[in-house]
DNA sequence: GTAAAAAGCG
DNA sequence: TTCACACCCTCAG
DNA sequence: GAGGGTGTGTCTCGCTTTTTACGT
């Protein structure tokens, strides 16, 4: 087992904030700066003290809570971070910020000096945690409660600050000082790609602010969502307005707005829905149009909207959802509609016991008869992909990559991740053909990198079985065909490939999705499908029945 | 009382 | 904060 | 049976300590 060094998480939080200073100093308010100052001209004790409070939940804490070895002295660190105005010591509460503070056994105690009757503390004993906290609110409004607390209590102030800073260090804020321990511990690995201090994925202070904002908003969509018609449609206008030249952050907020639209289809307020999904460009907004105003009975419009789909479409799963939807609704109406052509996968029946295992394992027992059988989904030829194009996914290129716990470049799916790539990706193109040359590249590969994270290769599922009767048996131009389709769209097409690919004996190789009794092809499973058929890929579905 | 959930932590 | 499945409903034939 | 929708696992580490839920 790693140990770290005492005090690690101050060397963690040091290391993000001098570098986010360092890039960003003329883009931080005068709050943040001060926060930095400040921050650094504090004692030890005092910092290891308020990244402690940083790193725990909430922002009240009891200091008789917080006992840490490597702080002798909390009063002390206390005072000083209290006259930096990093936190403040017993500071005026609300009874919503007090109440979390103390367990339920806790607030009984303290309720004790009230001299409340016997049975008036047998029922507060009986309440739910959430229950307690509402009677502890109520009674908060007859008789302060804080004054029947007599320990120390330390608020957390300027944690914003620290918010800024770690979305300027790491493009988002769902990751924070967990990432360097982990990766310390050897939990998590990261490929040692070059960081580009040259460039910054933040340019101005108004796009800063929008994230802020946006993340900030985000805290409460549960609720909206929760909520009726109008909830929603204020949650909607609270979202940050975002310029077109920041696409990251405008997929995101664009994301949101999908999912209120869908559920303002839920509450069946349809025009509403339309008009937030009219001014979205991110799929399926088009679809959700075309099936509203088909439910709304404008069919031309509906058909208008399937048309205009074809005309120009986002995705290939958009376009064939157009040509599907648009000729059922057509043929309805007695509308003239180009017929899509369809596509049916071989399919055939077998019948097994059902066992606890799921059906894909049971499944694989029993193709295991006719030869070698894996359960790969997935993971089989998005994790050849991934370590075949592993350099073009971390080339250096600029702004790709600026911190130390990315999983992949930022621009991965942007349009023009390839364009900006074309030298490298066109080289390490010529080789795919020749699988059983690469096969000891990747198994170097394999052991180098082992377990590092990028969102294409499998490690566990790596076994060197698997990759020796894959190469044998698939060819070359199939691996070939495949990564293309990868490529032309690598989100949606990174998912959908069968479940079991099946080496037989007497020599190939054939890719099998099972499907359970009540279970169909998802539509990702569909075009790959007729992707193989058109290329000569071996595939098939295997209904299952339970003998 | 015990079991499950949440929080803390390296 | 994904992806694949499980399970439900409706509707047309 | 096809098409469509919703709900549900998994708690991206694994361990220890604290807190809550509940009467099997
Ligand atoms: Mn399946």
């Amino acid at each position: 087992m790693i140990e770290l060094p005492q005090g690690y998480y101050l060397t963690n939080f040091l290391e993000l904030v001098d570098y986010v200073y360092e890039q960003y100093n003329d883009l931080l308010n005068k709050q943040e700066t001060e926060f930095y100052l400040n921050f650094k001209s504090l004692t030890k004790e005092a910092q290891f003290l308020y990244v402690r409070m940083l790193t725990r939940k909430g922002l009240v804490f009891r200091e008789s809570k917080l006992n840490y070895q490597e702080i002798k002295d909390i009063q002390s660190a206390s005072k000083t971070l209290s006259k930096a105005s990093l936190v403040e010591l017993n500071p005026p509460l609300a009874a919503e910020s007090l109440i979390p503070v103390f367990s339920k056994p806790e607030w009984i105690s303290i309720l004790k000096q009230l001299e409340l009757d016997k049975e008036t503390i047998v029922s507060i004993k009986k309440l739910s945690r959430g229950a307690l906290d509402e009677m502890l609110i109520e009674l908060d409004k007859e008789f302060d409660l804080y004054t029947l607390i007599d320990e120390p209590i330390i608020l957390l102030s300027q944690f914003e600050a620290f918010e800024t800073f770690k979305l300027l260090f790491f493009g988002n804020l769902n990751q924070d000082l967990t990432d360097f321990v982990l990766r310390d511990l050897g939990l998590y690995r990261f490929e040692s790609y070059q960081i580009d201090r040259n460039s910054r994925l933040f340019s101005s202070r108004e796009q800063i602010e929008n994230y802020l904002n946006y993340y900030q908003v985000l805290e409460g969509l549960d609720e909206a969502l929760q909520g009726d018609c109008k909830a929603i449609i204020n949650f909607h206008q609270l979202l940050p307005q975002v310029e077109a030249t920041d696409n990251t952050l405008m997929r995101r907020v664009q994301r949101v707005n999908i999912s209120l639209a869908r559920q303002l289809e839920r509450l069946a307020s349809l025009d509403q829905a339309l008009s937030i999904y009219r001014e979205n460009s991110l799929e399926p907004s088009r679809e959700r149009q075309a099936r509203i105003l088909l439910k709304q009975n404008k069919v031309d419009r509906s058909l208008e909207i399937c048309q205009q789909i074809i005309n120009a479409p986002r995705s290939e799963s958009e376009l064939i959802f157009a040509q599907e939807f648009g000729f059922r609704a057509a043929k309805k109406h007695k509308i003239k509609w180009p017929q899509p052509d369809g596509y049916k996968p071989p399919q055939e029946t077998i019948s097994i016991p059902q066992t606890e295992d799921n059906v894909e394992i049971s499944a694989r027992q029993y193709f295991s008869q006719y030869g070698e059988c894996f359960y790969i989904e997935n993971g089989l030829f998005l994790s050849v992909f991934g370590l075949h194009y592993w350099p073009l996914f971390f080339a250096p290129i600029k702004g790709a990559f600026t911190n130390p716990f990315q999983f992949r470049p930022h621009d991965l799916y942007e349009d023009d991740f390839l364009k900006k790539r074309q030298d490298i990706y066109q080289k390490l193109s010529l080789t795919v053909d020749n699988m059983q040359d690469n096969i000891e590249n990747y198994l170097n590969r394999i052991s180098e990198k082992q377990g590092t994270s990028t969102p294409f290769v499998f490690w566990e599922l790596l076994t060197k079985d698997l990759l020796e009767f894959a190469f044998e048996h698939i060819p070359g131009t199939h691996w070939k065909q495949i990564f293309d389709r990868i490529f032309l769209d690598i989100k949606a097409n990174r998912s959908g490939f069968p479940d079991l690919i099946l080496f037989p004996a007497e020599g190939g190789y054939e890719l099998i999705e099972i499907k359970g009794p009540g279970d169909k092809l998802q539509k990702n499973q569909l075009r790959w499908m007729k992707y193989f058929a058109k290329h000569d890929i071996p595939h098939k579905v295997v209904n299952v029945e339970w003998q």
